[in-house]
DNA sequence: CAGCATATGATTACGCCGTAAACTCGTCAA
DNA sequence: TTGACGAGTTTACGGCGTAATCATATGCTG
């Protein structure tokens, strides 16, 4: 046993130990407050000992918004498709309240991690069973995104990039589709039509602003 | 003539051409290049300079939404509500494509400037202006808002202060009302309801989710 | 067991950041 | 002429992200 007897007092560090740490530190002390010296601090090491587990900064927010899109519940499958994406939407809030500096940082940051699309399918799976065409189902993902987020983010986006030609765009689809099969048809069905691997933002704009105001119409004339 | 002779050769500071150059250096080079060393650079001066002119650098972030709050075309009322509003709704998107980084700004900002309250303003009366009860067109405010400027955020919102007593809250509300005649009813009306000044911001958020879910719904079926 | 590779964390250092405080200097009123 | 003042400069401090180097402990190989 004398591998455990010379076992250091503390935990030793790893990459899930630094992101729960810094999920806890911007909770705490906002997300101004999330350095990497006062991070590992907190960890009882100095700043420097996270770039063992970490390559910057920027992985440590990429990192703690994906964790904190696994807390999102998966949703149980009963009932019909608004019930269950209207308790998925309250779920995602719950957790964007839990961690209020989530929001602004999402924002800011394009990538899409795995957690991420994970939700990502799991909306998009909800819709098709209520049978949305993959094209709306790409509409309602966007304009619920930007209700729940405060932001719509595409898990495709290669605007600021050079795009892919075809091929490599639908090999990224399959690549896609097999741990998101959701988003792995979407992909696909954005990479055959004039989609070119995006979406057009502006249709995209202009479907969920006129979806909402049709919707308030409704409910001012219903008085 | 000497003063004119003796004129200095740049043109003195002042704190709309730090907000303008702030803007400028914002859209070109990142809102993470915007540092005061850099911006006084871009102003042929010191970065301490700045400091004559704006108390620090978050007095700048919300001048800088604000300068750019205000390139938000008003309005011309012609037609309907629906239309106004939409006009109105692509017209502040597509100042907020020209300021990539304006969504991210905002949403980390909390302080509501003149050129803000102007616009929730103009949204307000358009809403009247189309029959809309108060308590639906504050609805519609945070649902639109969230779609067009990837956020929500209330005009008189001291969730994080104390909360202000009756009748300051309603001091308050008159003086909104002298500058912003509708948001200052929507305060009025928040006043006296339980609202305390506030708003429900679960409420709100089953509102805007359920007339996307409801639209979706509509969208859905007439396929 | 000896010796060494490897992994993990500590130290040091650099340049950038926001900003407090003191300073310089040109302008203008008395 | 003088003295106050306004605007910009200089210097300085602590905090930031992180590159490079060092120290040490662990575990594997012979």
């Amino acid at each position: 046993m004398t591998e455990t007897a010379s076992t250091p007092l503390r935990a030793p560090l790893t990459k899930e130990r630094v992101l729960e740490a810094a999920v806890d530190l911007a909770d705490h002390a906002g997300i101004n407050a999330l350095s990497m010296r006062k991070l590992g601090q907190g960890l009882g090491v100095e700043g420097m000992a996270l770039y063992r587990h970490v390559r910057d900064k920027e992985a440590i927010l990429d990192g703690i918004v994906d964790a904190i899109m696994s807390e999102i519940d998966l949703p149980d499958r009963t009932g019909d498709w608004k019930t269950a994406m209207r308790r998925l939407s309250l779920a995602a809030r719950e957790v964007m309240l839990r961690h209020p500096w989530a929001p602004a940082v999402i924002v800011a940051r394009p990538e899409v991690g795995p957690a991420t699309l994970r939700h990502i399918d799991a909306v998009l799976g909800i819709l098709q069973s209520g049978g949305f065409p993959i094209d709306m189902a790409h509409h309602a993902l966007h304009v619920l995104g930007s209700r729940v987020f405060g932001f719509t983010q595409d898990p495709f986006n290669d605007t600021n990039d050079v795009r892919p030609d075809a091929a490599t765009a639908a090999a990224m689809a399959n690549a896609l589709a097999a741990s998101y099969p959701n988003v792995g048809r979407l992909a696909m069905a954005a990479t055959h039509d004039g989609g070119l691997g995006g979406c057009d933002d502006d249709v995209e704009f202009a479907f969920g602003l006129d979806l909402i105001l049709d919707g308030l119409d409704r409910r001012v004339d219903e008085r």
